[in-house]
Parts: structure tokens; C-alpha cells; sequence
DNA sequence: CGCCGGATTCCG
DNA sequence: GGAATCCGGCGA
């Protein structure tokens, strides 16, 4: 598929995931959410890309969630939005990471998206970033985006950053493995919540 | 109010 | 394996 830049960017503003995909169990929009495009109209150009791996943070109830045993600080304020806003924060200090808030208002469950697969100004992503492999971790995905606390709270449905339908059928496999950094979770550490597109 | 440590990444 | 580097979260 080689449509201009101008062309794809409004094919895929209009292929907007609708509000109820985030009302789904968290676990569905985590699987789900692999192949579908991350777009940002940013202040740099629009960049988007394919996503590829995701771990779904399953709310109250889950140990390695920031909203674990109802905490709802200034931070966590975003996961407890309507499923389809963002939820940013800084981690380490240094990087910034990008959720995807999911389920109701009382219901602060999100998906960490951790991979994408440039497919829209990936020039300006190689000048984000000064290495050569790409958003291929949380960090380095928003350093590629040029996403941080600006970002935060957005709503996918419409605002300049957005999920969209995948254009064109990438086909791949699904591997799901225990979440990543998240030592201190108890007796969640080994569940498998993380989510990856494997290329076939 | 002070301290601890993290949903990470890079370098050696 | 350790550093970089900020601020949220929690105990005092």
C-alpha cells in the first residue's frame, strides 16, 4: 500500500477505534490492540506506528498497578477517565510512558503500550531518538513520539493522538509472557499480561 | 518534610 | 552491573 502521507494520516483518522473498544475486558484490549496504529499529530509532523507489544494492568485488585487497592494520588488521576484517555508518567526520572486507560470511571484499569512499528515519520523518530532500534520499549517509544506530561489524560477518540484500525492486514502471532519490572507484584509477577505480535 | 525506589535505558 | 535523574508515595 503506497498512499502519500496526507492520504494515509486521514484513512487512519477515520478508522478512530470507537469509546466501547476500551469498555472491553482489559485483558481483550491488551490482545487487541497489537496491530492497531498509534497516531500522533505532533508539533514535529504526524508520526505513527504498528503496535506491537502491550501489558494490560488490571486495577484495584492488581499488585503492580498504580491504582492497586483504590490509590487515586495526582498521578493516577487519568485511570480513573473513561476507557480511551491517556494516562502518561515519568518513570526513572527520565522517561516518560504511555497508557491506555480502559473499562468505566469507577474501573482505573489500563494497557502500557511498550512497542510500535514506525510507520509514519519515522525520519523525525530517528531524530527523537539517537540509536538506531526504535520504540521498542516504553521509554523509548514516547522519547520517539515526542510524547510527556502533555499528553496526559488525552482522549484517543479525538484528540491529535489517536488508535486507529489497522490499514491493511499485517498477519501475526500472539506470545503472551509475565510483565516486565514489576518484581515487587506478589503473587501477580508471573502472570501472563503481557502481550506481543510476533510477525509471521 | 525527608527518604525510598520505580510499568527504563544506556554503557561498560 | 551500575548510573542517570525526578518526583510520587508514604511514614513520621
Amino acid at each position: 500500500m503506497n498512499l502519500p502521507t496526507s492520504k494515509l494520516c486521514k484513512l487512519l483518522k477515520s478508522k478512530t477505534l470507537p469509546r466501547d473498544f476500551y469498555l472491553q475486558d482489559t485483558r481483550v484490549v491488551a490482545r487487541e490492540l497489537l496491530g492497531k496504529v498509534l497516531y500522533f499529530d505532533s508539533p514535529q509532523g504526524p508520526m505513527a506506528g504498528v503496535i506491537s507489544e502491550t501489558e494490560a494492568y488490571l486495577g484495584v485488585k492488581d499488585k503492580a498497578c498504580h491504582s492497586y487497592n483504590g490509590r487515586k494520588t495526582e498521578r493516577v488521576k487519568p485511570m480513573y477517565l473513561v476507557g480511551g484517555h491517556s494516562y502518561v508518567y515519568r518513570i526513572y526520572g527520565m522517561y516518560w510512558c504511555l497508557n491506555v486507560v480502559t473499562r468505566g470511571t469507577d474501573d482505573p484499569q489500563a494497557v502500557l503500550i511498550r512497542g510500535v512499528k514506525p510507520l509514519i515519520g519515522e525520519e523525525t523518530m530517528r531524530q527523537n531518538r539517537n540509536h538506531f532500534r526504535l520504540s521498542d520499549g516504553p521509554g523509548k517509544l514516547c522519547q520517539a513520539f515526542g510524547l510527556s506530561r502533555e499528553q496526559n489524560a488525552w482522549d484517543f477518540t479525538k484528540s491529535k493522538l489517536r488508535i486507529c484500525e489497522a490499514v491493511g492486514a499485517h498477519k501475526f502471532k500472539v506470545l503472551k509472557t509475565p510483565r516486565i519490572g514489576i518484581d515487587y507484584a506478589e503473587e501477580w509477577v508471573d502472570k501472563k499480561l503481557r502481550y506481543l505480535g510476533i510477525a509471521l
